[in-house]
DNA sequence: GTTGTGAGAGAACGATCGTTCTCGTATGAT
DNA sequence: ATCATACGAGAACGATCGTTCTCTCACAAC
């Protein structure tokens, strides 16, 4: 039987890529082998390996990949929330909203990657913790451009709740968690100023 | 050689679980085998699955005992940093500093163990939720005792930020997300009353 | 046309691990 | 004392999976 056709070597990266994030993030990374990503991918096992030479390397491109698209498409969804009025930080939560109904939540990405990592994984670790310092920094950026005068657990008190409503979602498989964070941020950004 | 002397079954019980918990708890419960359980335990393979029949059954038996044990942990230090006259809501993350600071501290070994389950399991998902809503009553029997007059979504707040702190401390592996927790909740409990 | 290179398909290998089986022995009943 | 049962020790089995290897063919250069 002839070899199916070549493709390219970007649009394959991609394609690994795409296998490994959908794949990774709904069945959790060991519970994934290279074989159903080379399936997904449609591309060969040598061609994964000669892009990634190990499992471990893939799993840091796509946490690496994840990290540019999710913090891409959560400022942008943050934006279009407060693009009425609304917050920012309190838009946050209506972000967040939004993600919790896509189809195969199943929670940050992040998260359920280091909880699943057995003994120490320094590099996987690593990314984990600048993706979530990213989210942290870009809410504080939003709390000083729009509370410049509010006290300064502010920003990270927002990013608490953004993480725990985050895992309480997946925990639950309601809106409830969330609606009760925005309700708090709302609070907290109508009373907190000069305090 | 002579076989080592035969443990009393409940004793062995408790072996168990007691290995289960360090070992599951510190390195996740796919990286830890049975075997290491069986030497951590001091019990012979044979008697480790007459006692759990299956990996899957181990894991739920852990997951049960330590949803008692540690909500009888929290329940009794939240006690104690309330006893000065700390409000009970706030006591909450000085509970969890204090856990922070434990060794091998791994941030919540439910949502730890249902970020790692591939697939479905909805054995353990049921356990996890449980647990999980256990602690958002207890912070709503708290709330309901020492704040009556607060909006309802206080006490669903707080523990989403109590959640939020435990998974940031673990990323981060600094006490700063409990202590703006903190703060939030402190400003929380003060100014929501009656609104 | 010949030849060399790169890659697809998928078998194979080695390690790990959940689970079961075998064997030998200690213990308790008769 | 004999025998049956229970259980510890640990080998063995089977499945899974990360990784590599082999075989083959397409295609480009000369």
């Amino acid at each position: 039987m002839s070899p199916a056709s070549t493709i390219a070597p970007d649009a394959a990266s991609r394609a690994i890529l795409d296998a490994a994030d959908r794949l990774f993030y709904e069945r959790g990374i060991a519970g994934v082998g290279m074989d159903e990503i080379r399936d997904a991918a449609g591309v060969s096992l040598r061609r994964l390996y000669s892009v990634h030479p190990s499992k471990r390397d893939l799993v840091s491109a796509w946490l690496n990949d994840r990290h540019t698209r999710w913090m891409g498409w959560f400022t942008d969804a943050v934006d279009r929330h407060a693009a009425d009025g609304t917050d920012a930080l309190v838009a946050t939560f209506d972000a967040l909203d939004d993600w919790v109904d896509t189809p195969g939540y199943r929670g940050c990405a992040f998260l359920n990657s280091i909880a699943e990592t057995s003994e120490i994984d320094d590099e996987h670790r690593a990314i984990v913790a600048a993706h979530k310092r990213s989210l942290v920094e870009h809410v504080s950026m939003l709390a000083m451009r729009d509370h410049p005068g509010a006290p300064s657990w502010l920003a990270p008190a927002i990013a608490v709740l953004i993480d725990g409503a985050i895992v309480q979602t997946a925990v639950f498989g309601d809106h409830a968690p969330i609606t009760a964070a925005r309700s708090a941020a709302l609070h907290l950004t109508r009373t907190s100023e000069h305090s």
